[in-house]
RNA sequence: CGGGGAAUAGCGCAGGUGGUAGCGCGCCACGUUCGGGACGUGGAGGCCGGGGGUUCGAGUCCCCCUUCCCCGACCA
């Protein structure tokens, strides 16, 4: 029996919003745009958030929160920044609903308008910048080194769950510091621990690098990012990171004395990742049957089905399950048992390989008797009968596996699928089989735009562990010093 | 914001030329099952997306609106 999962093969973005419905990560809200994460996809952004959380910390940041709304002349303090979200801003001009004269409806209090409209946040610079000025007089204020966990509104034409929702859940990081230096090192520092979560906890290999100016942050000086490719071939980026050098600070005023004693601008940096990680966790491994999570980030890492007929043998399996589900727990495993009476063994098995569960055990009279259990990891649907004696270290190890696995799979897969174009002809026969393209650009954005408008592909990054090598640009054929990394992108 | 679809039971769909709604899955009850989405019998469930019209009569024809999906442009 199939589980009417639409393929990879058969329609790619259908697979993917089936899988996301199905798998109840997330499902379409009453709200256009926005989105229901369910409990079993929260709980995996939960433990998205953990991990980051700690690495932020770890690293000297703390959390704080600013409002959601923000006045609409902090927005116009900066030029390009204002100019790069207008189109996607949703704003409130009143404060109050009233009956309407016939008593049949709730309208809008054309009374109650705003003196200054607010916008709802589509990012934080403005408002954090507008207060950081109040926190910094002296070089002793900095570093400001402050994280926040919000939701945030960008008003999308097209929307996809979790890739691109007109709300969103993300964690945006706002750092103010003395120096350039030192600013721009906190921009790497950040972008290498993305490129760490999404490597070793999300098992996603990501390429670091710079974006070109058309595709900088709305007010940076430099953006730098991590870039995924995705199963169907198609770039996404799955973390920003950016250098504000002094632009947020002249727009805010926010000086400080040096140790010189003379007063300077302040130099800022910015940092985000959103729940569209969710989207690209489950574009990197989920296969034809179902999700596949990597045992660091999933919610369940373990789940036991106990087999039985009668009642006796129910007791028995449970019994057993229960003694490996404390082992497994006493090395910080989490488990669970499906009791349930009300759903067969093989249902409960299709079950969670939609969800994705990294390993599945079967514990039947047969096991019992034997003194074993049935173990199947869900990467590669393999099973293996396990001496119970011995079974809670070797499924420890076994997640281990798997989440080197899955990464190792992925990486692969990313290696088959980048592909050097040295002409222009070869450029858009590459791309039209998907994948990282690199090749040669004359540094142009004029050129970047005509490729795009030519083949849909984008500068994704230039890589930032770049080999250089000269070469003559694929469209101009103009000199270039390095390779740049061209895809069709999310 | 353009170009295509689509909206009928919880989900997926069928309902020529108008005559008062059906199938599969799911759901409920009982029984037999249970090592890869079990089976039988019985049952519940619908102002056919919303609003107007045409008609004796509209799921079906006409107009308007709303929402969703897919493909582009824009963006994380």
């Amino acid at each position: 029996m199939g589980k009417n999962l639409t393929s990879r093969a058969e329609n790619y973005s259908k697979w993917y919003n089936d899988l996301i419905v199905k798998a109840d990560l997330a499902e379409h809200s009453a709200v256009k745009g926005c989105m229901v994460i369910k409990p079993y996809g929260y709980a995996i952004w939960e433990k998205m958030q953990a991990t980051l959380d700690k690495m932020f910390k770890d690293s000297g940041h703390v959390n704080a929160y600013f409002p959601l709304f923000i006045p609409k002349s902090f927005f116009s303090k900066e030029a390009s920044h204002v100019k790069g979200f207008a189109k996607e801003c949703a704003v409130v001009t009143h404060y109050r609903l009233k009956n309407s004269d016939d008593g049949k409806e709730i309208v809008v209090d054309e009374s109650a308008r705003l003196e200054e409209e607010l916008i709802v946040r589509p990012t934080s610079e403005t408002i954090i910048w507008n207060t950081y000025r109040n926190w910094i007089q002296s070089y002793r204020d900095l570093p400001i080194l402050v994280n926040q966990w919000a939701n945030v509104v960008r008003w999308e034409m097209r929307t996809r769950l979790f890739l691109r929702t007109a709300e969103f859940l993300w964690q945006e990081g706002h750092t103010a510091h003395a120096g350039r230096e030192e600013a721009v090192s906190e921009t790497l520092k950040m972008l290498n621990i993305y490129a760490e979560f999404a490597e070793k906890h999300m098992a996603m290999p990501v390429i670091k690098g710079v974006k070109t100016e058309s595709e900088r942050f709305a007010g940076a000086l430099e953006t730098y990012c991590i870039e995924a490719l995705m199963q169907d071939g198609k770039a996404l980026q799955a973390g920003t990171s950016h250098f504000l050098g002094q632009n947020f600070a002249k727009a805010f005023d926010v000086k400080f004395t040096n140790k010189e004693g003379v007063q300077d601008y302040v130099w800022a940096t910015s940092w985000g990742v959103s729940t569209r990680l969710m989207g690209a966790l489950v574009m990197s491994h989920s296969d034809d049957e179902g999700l596949v999570l990597p045992p660091k980030l999933a919610p369940i890492q373990v789940v036991i089905v106990p087999i039985y007929k009668t009642p006796e043998e129910r007791q028995a399996t449970l019994e057993a399950a229960s003694k490996i589900k404390q082992e497994l727990q006493s090395r910080s495993i989490s488990v669970k048992t499906d009791e349930r009476d009300t759903h067969t063994p093989g249902w409960k098995f299709a079950e969670y390989e939609l969800k994705g569960v990294p390993v599945r055990i079967g514990i039947g009279p047969r096991d019992i008797q034997n003194q074993t259990i049935e173990v199947a990891r869900r990467d590669t649907k393999e099973k293996s009968t396990y001496q119970v004696v011995d079974a809670a270290l070797k499924i420890e190890h076994l997640l281990e596996q798997i989440q080197d696995n899955i990464y190792k799979k992925a990486l692969s897969f990313r290696e088959t699928k980048t592909f050097s174009a040295d002409t222009y002809e070869e450029f858009k026969e590459m791309l039209k089989h998907g994948g990282f393209v690199l090749a040669h650009w004359d540094g142009d954005p004029g050129t970047e735009g005509k490729i795009k408008e030519e083949t849909s592909a984008t500068i994704r990054c230039i890589p930032y562990e770049n080999r250089k090598e000269e070469g003559k640009c694929i469209y101009t054929g103009k000199p270039s010093a390095q390779r740049v990394l061209f895809a069709i992108a999310y």
